[in-house]
DNA sequence: TTTATTTTTGAACACCGTTCACAATAAATA
DNA sequence: TATTTATTGTGAACGGTGTTCAAAAATAAA
């Protein structure tokens, strides 16, 4: 058998199919590497299964095998990029003792992140998975420990507050920022970098916040509202 | 001549390379026909010019050669989409005297626009130019004309308020508003349909233009920031 | 009718994600 | 150790994509 096979291809030639010496997770670690670094210049269109295959020296097949899919090996890129963002948001917000600041802070990191991590951040929002196929659970998970930071701040600012004005606000406030920052990254035409998406965001909190509070911290005066 | 054809083409067989009775103008409109009826109830990505070109009997070439490029046909349909949304808009806030009921109503079109055509509202939103080509001068347009909806609502609001004010507040607004809508339209799963965004359309709006009208018409009181 | 011009084409190009029989390797067995 | 079995990775193939372009077809001009 090894005769016949040594007949058909007869020499040097480097023989593909040669098992390598790294295991499936380091496989998974040198794509997504390779896939997270293309990102850090150029969006996600420009690059595909297998580019970031012959990168890494493997066939797509593999990563195929690996990940199961294009589409999926683009999520677990999400999933590192999300991971990133939560442990920024969540280190920034530690360092604000006053809750309207932590907010603050809260709404300028996640513009300053998507500045920064320009191309991550857009495959991170503008990827749909196909069909109706649920976001992970990982995902949901990681995202509500950053709404329970917002929660967590405006709980500070108002008490007694119940729990589902705390979600409804926080959401509100969250789905805004998103947009603003959405929208300022678009609009580089328009304004001169981050300032003008800095200042939508400290309008946004400010008046939302002051006037939300306001509601529950002097139900008596009644002035708003 | 007709002789020479019928004798070339003797029967059914529908030799292609016919030039057909339509004006480029007439095909322009039936490739975007074909192009949003399809959005109507799937994704942009699920087409392709080579299908488009097929559905309406012309080959892909012929797109490319009328539009340009296959962006530019989706750019196009995207300029249909926004005046849809503009004349939609503008109907809509023109039956409004109360200015804060007008604005309140711009945002609720703009969600149930969103979840009406959701598949041209996507296309229109998440596509990315290639390159740093600059957004065409309609869009830039028809956007503006948005933004005056608002800003005259804000205006009737809060009498003197500066220009230069005007508008932060109104792009903070709408940035707000695409980004809940946006948000909305992803998290299917958690909320019943659209009383979720509603509601949040509503807080948003309520609280934030509470408290920025409140820093003008009350400026003697200075109570808040 | 012949010639020139415009319009449309279809084949070709270089890609894409995905599948799959089978080659190359490692592990288990005799 | 030699042989069988199981696993892993491959490369060719499939059907698709947007785009280009020589030439065919249809029209207009001479």
């Amino acid at each position: 058998m090894i005769d016949l096979l040594l007949k058909i291809n007869p020499e040097g030639e480097e023989f593909m199919a040669r098992r390598k010496d790294h295991t499936h997770d380091e496989i998974r670690e040198q794509a997504l590497n390779v896939l997270m670094t293309h990102l850090e210049e150029a969006p996600a269109d420009a690059t595909s299964l297998r580019q970031i295959a012959r990168q890494i020296g493997y066939s797509p097949g593999t990563l195929i095998n690996i990940f199961g899919s294009y589409d999926q090996l683009l999520l677990s890129a999400n999933a590192r990029t999300l991971d990133l963002l939560a442990s920024d948001l969540q280190n920034i917000s530690k360092e604000y003792a006053c809750p309207l600041s932590r907010l603050k802070a809260f709404a300028c990191s996640y513009l300053r992140f998507a500045e920064q991590y320009n191309y991550q951040w857009q495959l991170l929002f503008q990827h749909r998975l196909p069909e109706e196929e649920s976001v992970p659970e990982w995902q949901l998970q990681r995202i509500n420990d950053l709404f329970a930071i917002i929660e967590q701040a405006l709980s500070e600012l108002a008490t007694t507050v119940p729990e589902s004005d705390l979600q409804q606000a926080s959401r509100t406030i969250w789905a805004s920022v998103h947009g603003i920052c959405s929208l300022s990254l678009d609009d580089k035409l328009f304004a001169g970098s981050q300032t003008y998406g800095e200042s939508m965001l400290d309008s946004l909190i400010s008046h939302y916040v002051s006037d939300w509070r306001a509601q529950y911290n002097e139900p008596s005066q009644a002035i708003k509202g």
